[in-house]
DNA sequence: GTCCAGGCCGACA
DNA sequence: TGTCGGCATGGA
């Protein structure tokens, strides 16, 4: 007997656009989109619980439990799961209103309607996911992610499928940058993703302490702390994992060719022209980064 | 072979 | 405070 839980979705959600997203690399192995569902192993207070999401009607999300049953606490907690990764408690009006008076956004907007940011619940893997795509192109990123994952993740097989879990932070704390590198990252990618555990074991940040912060600038300077965090990262790991709508990734190369594609420059705009742009999209940047970053699929 | 890709650090002025 | 070279790798 499967467990199936609902969750009750706003009305500008599009899961479709986000199962776009979220399913445009082969070397994904965090999640698995098939015929329209999309299956994740969520780590539920130390259960290991594979999920199968689906929309069976517009205004809900159906999570089919495929390896076991959860008692109450745990149906919270993955319904709280799933409301943070598509983001839903966001109400997306004052976007859309930005949007419908500024060129770019109109066009993307429109292109990518109930797109919503996809979140990164867990802190650690945001800030590896970042720190493995400072200045490498996002296939390689991949490739690089899911050796760490399939070196050093926890996995479940069902019906001839494996499904992983990102490495804890416990375990990538003890590693070598020599380990690393046998992976392929270089020294400093390994040396900054052995840090960031570190950090990340000792307490000296958290997912937690960063939300209670009065701000997210005051999040972004404590992220900056850390060695191989620069305002990429720190803005990137703002938007994906802590939640804010604004926060933005200026220096991204990604956003300057989605901007150039969108516009039909003739080259990649200068950083004073990203910012310029950015300007009409105060309180939604990291929404406008979201919808560009989709627009290079 | 060259250039680019969802940057960051440390040195130096 | 602002700028610049070095880093290292895979793919086009």
């Amino acid at each position: 007997m499967t467990q199936k839980i609902t969750v009750n979705t706003p009305k500008d959600f599009n899961f479709q656009q986000c199962l776009i997203y979220l399913n445009r690399s082969k070397l994904e192995r965090l999640h698995v989109v098939e015929n329209d569902r999309l299956r994740k192993l969520l780590n539920i207070k130390g259960n290991h619980i594979l999920c199968e999401f689906s929309q069976p009607i517009m205004s809900q999300l159906e999570i089919t439990l495929l390896n076991t049953t959860a008692a109450k606490a745990e149906q919270s907690a993955i319904i709280a799961h799933a409301r943070e990764w598509f983001d839903l408690e966001r109400d997306l009006s004052g976007f859309y209103k930005i949007a419908s008076k500024d060129k770019l956004l109109s066009q993307l907007s429109r292109a990518y309607p109930g797109l919503r940011i996809v979140r990164i619940h867990d802190l650690f893997q945001a800030l590896c996911w970042a720190i493995l795509g400072q200045q490498i192109n996002i296939e390689f990123a991949y490739t690089l992610q899911s050796r760490i994952i399939e070196n050093y993740g926890q996995k479940l097989a069902h019906e001839g499928t494996i499904y992983w879990l990102f490495p804890q932070p416990e375990i990538m704390a003890t590693l070598t940058v020599r380990e690393l590198r046998q992976l392929q990252l270089t020294n400093k990618k390994s040396e900054y993703i052995i840090g960031v555990a570190n950090a990340i074991c000792k307490g000296i940040i958290s997912k937690k302490s960063l939300q209670n912060l009065p701000d997210f600038d005051t999040a972004q300077k404590q992220l900056l702390k850390l060695h191989g965090v620069g305002p990429w990262t720190a803005n990137y790991v703002l938007m994906r994992c802590l939640g804010s709508a604004d926060a933005f990734p200026l220096e991204d190369i990604g956003l300057h060719n989605a901007i150039k594609k969108s516009l039909h420059l003739p080259e990649k705009p200068t950083i004073d022209k990203v910012q310029k742009l950015a300007g009409n999209w105060v309180g939604w940047r990291a929404y406008a980064a979201f919808y560009l970053y989709r627009s290079l699929q």
